[in-house]
RNA sequence: GCCGAAGUGGUGGAACUGGCAGACGCGUUGGACUCAAAAUCCAAUGGAGCUCAAACUCCGUGCGGGUUCGAUUCCCGCCUUCGGCACCA
């Protein structure tokens, strides 16, 4: 037997599967088919994370399963590759992005082929070609024509020092990322997307498709839909009503004060009227100044002005009650402005304890002095005329049909959810295709000249004004109106990285396609993905946004399903051995080609798996690591025990049976752990006889592939098994023999295991109760006691209960 | 504060639908092989008590209750950790 040498037998056989397109998926649409996707990688210059090899070590267990079971798999890979870290290494390098990125992913392939992962290479994406970036815009021109992109004033986080805008990912505890310069709020002019107009579809088809739990959780929380009435008060002495939003109109009459958000237009609008009109510009010039972060950090107290000149009237009962403006009340949810009612809401209640403002107990049930009392759920309507009595969910009824009889309030449905900020002032990203022409307005680039190419530039950097770098290139600015043909100039602005990752599981199904996104058949048999794994954090973001791009497509007639995921999962993170994230900075990252180089693809993949639970985070071990390529030595040393035999070993039928259907079972629901240790413990019987049948190897081998593809398919050649092994079938276990004829029952004194008795399956209770009464250690615990009551469950307990 | 997930040996983690808690791996200890070490192989390994030994007994799945013949699993009330959101009316 020749050593196992793992440096050998990989690159062996990622070549042949190679040379013979094993992966590449067939264009026989009459096959069941099975798209699995993971997410694919930004190429940054760190390389391959160990971080990166779990979920897809996950997937391609799963899709090297369903091959065996006859599945057209698809299983792309492709790359992420417009983004920021690239366009700084550029900058500082010198360095034009295209070749940092080029260098970046023949990095990454090379080690994700090391791996041995059985990707279909032929459907390879990237972002930044210009011919999968030509869609990109294609799609955006689409929503821009369909009403979905409007261009805003928006806040942006700017950092003085780099005269830049910044990401909200960029910004860490209100600081610019790079120089560490406090970040500040400016207003500019920014392409958004319409998500709100799908914001209830996003929740309501969540229950169509099998997400984890907690990511249909986070979505909707994320969307944050809630229903209420939008009430109109009206203003004192004025001709004007005053609009606010509440879930709770039936505490109406406990409504002492209003409060309105700080840029409120209404100040404006009666600035002359206002007596302390200083005081007021005082204090919005004081919440203005407050970035986001501090208003965060700053929840403790809560600050406000009244304003005097005017008061607002409440509907139900025509009692004038002061207005105040307060930066608790954001001017970018509901109206900007509340009905403050402090006995029944926390925030109001402070403000009013704080201010002195007037508390109206209407709803009983707690005790305002203490608190404000929020509960629905309990509680009796009082001092409210109109629905005194009623439990709060009825007076909310009553009140909102009242209210909207008189037309004093609508029903309102409000979303936390925000448009989506869609331009960034950035070099690398997809150039958004528009023109702007002072007669016809925003025009799109007509779809035969798409794509609209990134131009070359000198410098990477923005300019002095926060324009992307794009608007130095006259040239390039200036161009005809496609509808007019006067003088017209390019939108500079850039896509964000979200865009290209939107829509690219719809491109690996038909890649080269160079006449439209992707063939309509080919979408229709392979969509929707069936099974895609990715990170958490990406739930509120990318997965929500390409949820948003896939219904839109659905709307113009490009897909023919709803939801582009029928599966979403999630992993855990690999952290470093100390149990800390893995960093650069706290030295205790592990590269995976170390870990190929020194134990092997077979190892690291086993090692991934085999780790913890797949859903969870766990540190990395180099000692876990070294018990698997123990286990794939002891694999390797099987070829030493076979012999001939086409039928299994009498006396490991039923472990391989029951192995067969663990393995199969659990490569399906996210629990590689225990199906590798069933593996290791089918590996432990086969080393206690001694001696195996081919047969009983082959199933071994075909179970153990997914996760070691290598190693099981060298032993096959090896102990010469017949053909390859990516060539055979999955195997299939037998229920009937997976049930041991004769097993071993534990008996049970008073819910107490006394002792175990060997029985027959079949055994009715009175043989199996007759063989426990003459168990020694049981005659032992029940003598001299009564029997009151003896439960028997075939094939798991025995139980007597005794006084 | 709200939403979600989770707390099991020295350690990563197992446990079907309420039915033998600790599978499998790591580590540790002892032994074999070796001049020696590494590697490998064999054995033991939740805690406590008792015993020459075999055996046996008690305790034990974050804490306190409950349901049940029987609870890591179900119910009620807490505590802690992690993830997400956060003045969203």
């Amino acid at each position: 037997m020749r050593e196992y040498r793992p440096s050998e037998i990989e690159k062996k056989w990622q070549n042949i599967w190679e040379e013979k397109k094993v992966f590449e998926t067939s264009k026989d649409m009459g096959k069941p088919k099975f798209y699995a996707l993971v997410e694919f990688p930004y190429p940054s210059g760190q390389g391959l994370h160990v971080g990166h090899a779990r979920p897809y070590t996950a997937l391609d267990i799963v899709s090297r399963k369903r091959r065996f079971q006859g599945y057209n798999v698809l299983f792309p890979m492709g790359w992420d590759a417009f983004g920021l870290p690239t366009e700084n290494f550029a900058i500082k390098h010198k360095i034009h992005p295209r070749e940092v990125t080029k260098k970046n992913v023949a990095m990454f392939k090379r080690q994700l082929k090391s791996i041995g992962f059985s990707f279909d290479w032929s459907k390879e994406i990237n972002t930044t070609d210009s011919n999968y970036y030509k869609w990109t815009q294609w799609i955006f021109i689409k929503m821009f024509e369909k009403g979905l992109a409007y261009k805003r004033e928006m806040p942006i986080n700017w950092c003085p020092s780099c005269k830049i805008g910044l990401a909200n990912e960029e910004v860490v505890g209100g600081c610019c990322e790079r120089c560490g310069e406090e970040v500040i709020r400016k207003t500019k002019n920014q392409w958004m997307l319409k998500i709100t107009e799908y914001a209830d579809r996003l929740i309501d088809d969540l229950e169509t498709v099998d997400y984890l739990e907690s990511i249909k959780n986070q979505q909707i929380n994320w969307i944050g839909r809630s229903e209420g009435m939008e009430v109109s008060f009206k203003i004192s002495g004025k001709d004007d009503i005053l609009k606010v939003f509440t879930t709770r109109p039936d505490s109406l009459y406990g409504a002492t004060y209003m409060v309105i958000a700080a840029e409120h237009p209404l100040i404006e609008k009666y600035a002359k009227e206002i007596e302390n009109i200083d005081e007021i510009r005082q204090y919005q010039d004081y919440a203005s100044k407050k970035s986001d972060f501090e208003r965060t950090e700053l929840t403790k107290e809560k600050t406000g002005v009244e304003i005097k000149g005017f008061k607002a009237i409440n509907p139900v009962n025509q009692k004038e009650i002061p207005i105040w403006i307060s930066d608790y009340v954001l001017m970018s949810y509901g109206t900007g402005a509340i009905m403050a009612v402090p006995a029944h809401d926390n925030r109001d209640w402070e403000f009013a304890k704080k201010f002195n403002l007037p508390i109206v107990e209407v709803v009983k049930g707690g005790n305002i002095e203490k608190g404000a009392y929020t509960d629905t759920e309990s509680g009796t309507l009082i001092n409210s005329e109109l629905i005194n009595g009623l439990e709060v969910k009825e007076a909310i009824e009553k009140i909102s049909n009242w209210l909207e009889v008189k037309g004093l309030g609508v029903r309102k449905t409000n979303y936390k959810l925000r448009d989506w900020i869609f331009s960034r002032q950035r070099y690398w990203g997809e150039p958004i295709p528009l023109v702007y022409c002072d007669e016809c307005g925003w025009v799109p680039v007509p779809e035969e000249e798409l794509p609209v190419l990134l131009p070359e530039v000198e410098n990477y950097e923005p300019t002095d004004t926060g324009e992307s770098p794009l608007a130095n290139i006259t040239d390039w600015v200036e161009t005809t109106c496609p509808k007019c043909g006067r003088k017209a100039k390019r939108e500079t602005d850039t896509m964000p990285q979200w865009a290209g990752s939107s829509w690219y599981y719809l491109r690996y199904i038909d890649p080269h396609n160079d006449k439209e996104l992707a063939s309509k058949e080919k979408l229709d048999y392979w969509l929707p993905v069936d099974w895609y794994n990715g990170g958490m954090e990406h739930t509120t973001l990318h997965l929500l946004y390409s949820r948003f791009w896939h219904k839109f497509l659905y709307d113009i007639g490009i897909v023919s399903c709803k939801e582009p995921y029928k599966k979403r999962t999630a992993h855990g993170m690999i952290l470093g051995e100390n149990n800390e994230k893995m960093s650069k900075s706290r030295g205790n990252v592990v590269n995976p080609d170390d870990i190929v180089n020194e134990y092997g693809a077979d190892t690291l993949r086993t090692y991934e798996m085999f780790i913890g639970d797949f859903e969870k985070s766990v540190p990395w071990s180099e000692n876990g690591v070294k018990g698997c390529r123990r286990f794939l030595e002891r694999v390797w040393r099987l070829q030493d025990m076979v012999v001939e035999g086409d039928k299994y070993s009498d006396e490991l039928e039923t472990s391989i049976h029951k192995t067969i259907k663990k393995v199969t079972e659990d490569y399906e629901s996210l629990k590689f752990n225990t199906a590798i240790a069933a593996l290791m413990t089918l590996l432990n019987e086969f080393n206690d006889i001694g001696q195996i049948t081919k047969e009983d190897l082959r199933t071994f081998l075909i179970l153990l592939n997914p996760v070691a593809p290598h190693i099981t398919e060298e032993l096959w050649e090896i102990v010469n098994l017949g053909g390859m092994l990516h060539e055979q079938t999955w195997p299939i276990y037998d229920e009937n023999k997976i049930q041991e004829e004769l097993i071993e029952l534990p008996v049970q004194v008073n819910g107490k295991v006394r002792g175990k008795i060997m029985v027959n399956i079949e055994d009715p209770q009175e043989a199996v109760r007759e063989k426990a009464m003459k168990n020694e250690s049981i005659m032992r615990h029940i003598e001299g006691k009564n029997i009151i009551k003896e439960i028997f469950v075939a094939g798991k307990i025995y139980n007597i209960v005794v006084k």
